[in-house]
RNA sequence: GGAGAGGUGGCCGAGAGGUCGAAGGCACGCCCCUGCUAAGGGCGCAUACGAGCUUAAACUUGUAUCGAGGGUUCGAAUCCCUCCCUCUCCGCCA
């Protein structure tokens, strides 16, 4: 949620942030709201302190045996009149938040102006692009070769975009997200959390993805009492249950930075994305992913998204696996982000970059959402700072592992540091 | 699934229709005292949104907020209804 008093300071600077990530604020619908909120709250709080006096009048007299009646009358007609405009008041307000629930965050001034994906800024490249004598196959081949990805039964089983791993394959999945998941909380000093992967949907407004963007996700019907029925929903990245471990709090100003790993699956529904990445693990309902979370004071945070995207990028390092950093422009960021470095792992067989870690930087936009906030100096509380990032997605992590480390005969190496979480097994074959 | 007890400020915890934004304690901040430390004393200390004043802050003032939403009442933390959450015991269960 951007912040109100930015809005009434200065309206059309807001917007025209807004609308290099192509949002078109409704500055007027704003203005509007904002003038009527104004009006009503001002006649409804006069009207309540005229109330407050005379019952507090009301309360004395009676306290000393005087009669009453006089003052009960003159308040009587108070009633109708406060509870309508009490009614209003609520009306407009809920309007107001429904309007600013929907606004995604100002881009950072460092973010490249550009419509989409293509206008993205390279920030570096990292590793060497492997060459191959032979004709590459892409992961699907090669895991369909080993006897160790299975879409069909998954299909069978569930559906489209899902996979089934078998043998060996599973367990080199299991073996990144752990070799993952020890580098960051052995070297990179971020705390282990196991969370939950169904949350509430006030987790889900706390960090964004709700209320815009519930078609994304799996919702999960709870039915309460009579008329309640309450949601549940799972969980499209760790950044959900992680980030809200701070909602509602009022964090120690020296217990920052916090640093938070998870490695959790994710579930997205991928509506809107019906023809790409269709075959394969890319593109997936459920896959997991090792997030990094970092709750810092508002000073730091671009300190830590670069900390942070440097221990995402040591994963890649360590997997041998050739990659770049790119900045994605104000038209391609999330709704949440201020600014955000997306890394792209090398994928042979489709002979490009693909996405494979998301770190961003979203200044208070969260934590103003979440309520999450710190002491400071002065002892006064203020919104944090909230960043994270994959670190990184397991599947497409695999995937590239697949595809870099294949061999002519079809087998695939395996990758030093993995070995040990293999049994000391060198390559995958048949 | 059955039975019970609770949800009050950063934390603990009183309050049971009026003068309660809420006693007391802890924590925190400033000051005093003290050779150091410990102890002691004084003062301050919720958040949000308005209005006034202001470049701004400070300050003054109004309103709201005692799990959430509704209701009763001139007036609700306190009474009534619905819901949510937490805890304890029994059952079941990995």
């Amino acid at each position: 949620m951007l912040d109100i008093q930015a809005l009434r300071n200065d309206l059309a600077g807001v917007a025209e942030r807004l609308a290099t990530r192509g949002f078109v604020l409704d500055a007027a619908r704003f203005q509007e709201l904002e003038a009527q909120r104004k009006s009503i709250q001002t006649r409804t709080q006069e009207s309540q302190a005229k109330r407050n006096s005379s019952s507090k009048l009301i309360g004395q007299a009676k306290a000393k045996g005087e009669d009453v009646s006089a003052i009960m009358a003159e308040v009587a007609n108070l009633g109708d009149e406060l509870k309508q405009l009490e009614t209003r008041l609520s009306e407009v307000q809920h309007e107001l938040n429904a309007f600013l629930a929907v606004i995604p965050n100002t881009p950072h001034g460092g973010v490249p102006i550009g419509k989409s994906e293509a206008d993205n800024l390279e920030v570096r490249k990292v590793g060497n692009i492997p060459k191959f004598a032979f004709e590459v196959k892409d992961h699907v081949s090669i895991g369909e070769g080993l006897d160790g990805l299975d879409f069909d039964t998954a299909a069978k089983i569930s559906g489209a975009r899902f996979s089934l791993l078998k043998g060996p394959m599973a367990r080199l999945h299991r073996a990144l997200a752990q070799f993952m998941l020890d580098t960051h909380a052995d070297q990179h000093g971020y705390t282990e959390v196991y969370v939950p992967y169904i949350v509430n949907a006030d987790s889900m407004r706390g960090t964004g993805q709700l209320p815009k963007f519930e078609e994304d996700l799996f919702r999960v019907p709870r039915v309460m009492g009579e008329d309640g029925e309450q949601n549940f929903y799972l969980i499209p990245t760790a950044e959900v249950p992680v980030t809200n471990i701070v909602r509602d709090e009022i964090v120690p100003l020296e217990k920052l930075p916090m640093k938070f790993v998870a490695h959790t699956p994710c579930f997205r529904s991928e509506a809107g994305s019906y023809g790409r990445d269709t075959r394969g693990m890319i593109r997936q309902h459920q896959f997991d992913k090792v997030e990094l979370v970092q709750i810092v004071h508002p000073e730091k945070s671009y300190e830590g998204l670069e900390e942070l995207l440097g221990h995402a990028e040591v994963i890649l390092q360590k997997l041998g696996l050739p990659y770049r950093v790119v900045k994605l422009c104000t038209g391609d960021m999330g709704f949440s982000a201020a600014l955000t470095y997306d890394i792209e792992v090398w994928l042979p067989a489709q002979n490009t970059y693909r996405e494979i870690s998301s770190c961003s930087n979203f200044e208070a936009f969260q934590a103003r959402r979440m309520q999450a906030r710190f002491r400071n100096a002065q002892g006064k509380p203020e919104l944090l700072h909230t960043l994270n990032g994959s670190g990184l997605a397991v599947g497409r992590t695999l995937v590239a592992v697949l595809e870099n480390y294949q061999q002519a005969d079809g087998s695939v190496m395996i990758p030093e540091v993995l070995r040990p979480y293999m049994g000391g097994m060198e390559k995958l074959s048949l």
